[in-house]
DNA sequence: GTGGTCTAGACCACT
DNA sequence: GTGGTCTAGACCACG
């Protein structure tokens, strides 16, 4: 899996490397056990600071979706992955909101919407469009 | 219309009241022509800096939902509002990616995603909810 | 002659209308001696108000492009217009400046240039597209 | 590249410096992915605001002549910078008409309206007169 | 009274 | 140390 961080976005790279990851869960390109690179290695690889790779991994390990061992390093959650919360819900309709609300604006019909949202989401979960 | 901010919250407050402002116009609270209040009384009246709103009421110019006389005021753009650019579908698009994986990873189904969807557009564009 | 304003132009309407009349004389449209509209009227039929109408009188009266007599009213200076002076050259240049460093940046070659030059001169000789 | 600014001047600031930055890529002064300083330490230099250099820097981005990273600074944009588009056609025969027919009620003919362009296009592009 | 511009500070997130 | 954000003032052009 190859991971391509954009440093000119808006977007801390150590989010968007989250945010990466949990594209390579949801696609099944990185199942419950795989390891993943050193904090060090990976910030090598990617040419970025050691602390942002830390503070995505922290970020992966308080929410469940990864395990930081001292010795043994970075695995998927072997133990499977954190529930549908309801803060969880409440934070994806939070940021959803002024998204829709501009389509709305712009426009955009339920079906539309949903279209957009169907295709976004085979998208990942086929892996295609992650690389 | 009543508009309330979040001050402790991450997200900028010139960004929370740019997105009310447009969730204002989806649920047709705010109409084309409908003036909206002065830099400074809004400042006031929200107990926030004039600068703040100023940049607000900026970006949905440039964006093309408001129009700025320069003595006279601001209104909602009367001219009808932007197209769905590519742009546009492009850049929500990648805001919803990380959304929808994580909601994968957290086993959401796509059937539950639609649901989730429909129920916030319908929420939104009724208006009910905002405040 | 009808003269349009842009109320929601960055440009000031003493400015507009200043230049549109401006515009009207070099198209020929307006010829030394020709009357123009009262303060009064003037501001009436634009539905603006009196002071601005009266800036850009005062514009042009300073500039030598038209004559404000209290009693016969304003008309077209009928003893011809200013030169080109020094100052004027150096006024336009510098206004010129920016634009053309900006056409430059994107690419636009010199005979280009020369060629918008060329066409908007005819253009505002003609009168063509002053309304 | 040294720049001067006058602080007299009608025209803001943050647009002339914006301009002075425009002709340094024109005059090739400033190439694709050159650095430009830090929002702070050129205010300091110019001696205005901090806000001030970031309003000409937050322009420019948006204009796609430069690239802001984050933590890292500012570069003129290394990706080339953007085409000659209708709206920057329409954008420069706006302002250019008002020159154009004060200089033709002046009365400059085309040969020396031409001539004027011609030697500014290339005084900008040497970038000898910049400063 | 309106927005436009500018100043001189300040705190924060990010790297 | 960088840009992002915010505050609390101020003066000006415009209408």
């Amino acid at each position: 899996m190859f991971i391509s961080l954009d440093l000119q976005s808006e977007s801390p790279i150590y989010l968007q490397l989250r945010n990466k990851i949990i594209e390579g869960i949801a696609s099944k390109q990185l199942k419950p056990g795989d390891p993943l690179p050193s904090v060090r290695n990976l910030a090598k690889d990617l040419g970025v600071n050691m602390h942002t790779i830390n503070k995505a991994y922290q970020l992966l390990k308080t929410d469940g979706f990864i395990q930081i061992h001292r010795q043994k390093g970075v695995v998927i959650n072997p133990d499977g992955f954190p529930e549908v919360t309801a803060d969880f819900v409440e934070k994806i309709k939070e940021e959803l909101r002024p998204m829709l609300a501009e389509a709305i604006c712009r426009g955009m019909t339920q079906e539309e919407v949903r279209r957009l949202c169907d295709n976004l989401y085979k998208e990942i979960a086929e892996g295609g469009a992650a690389e």
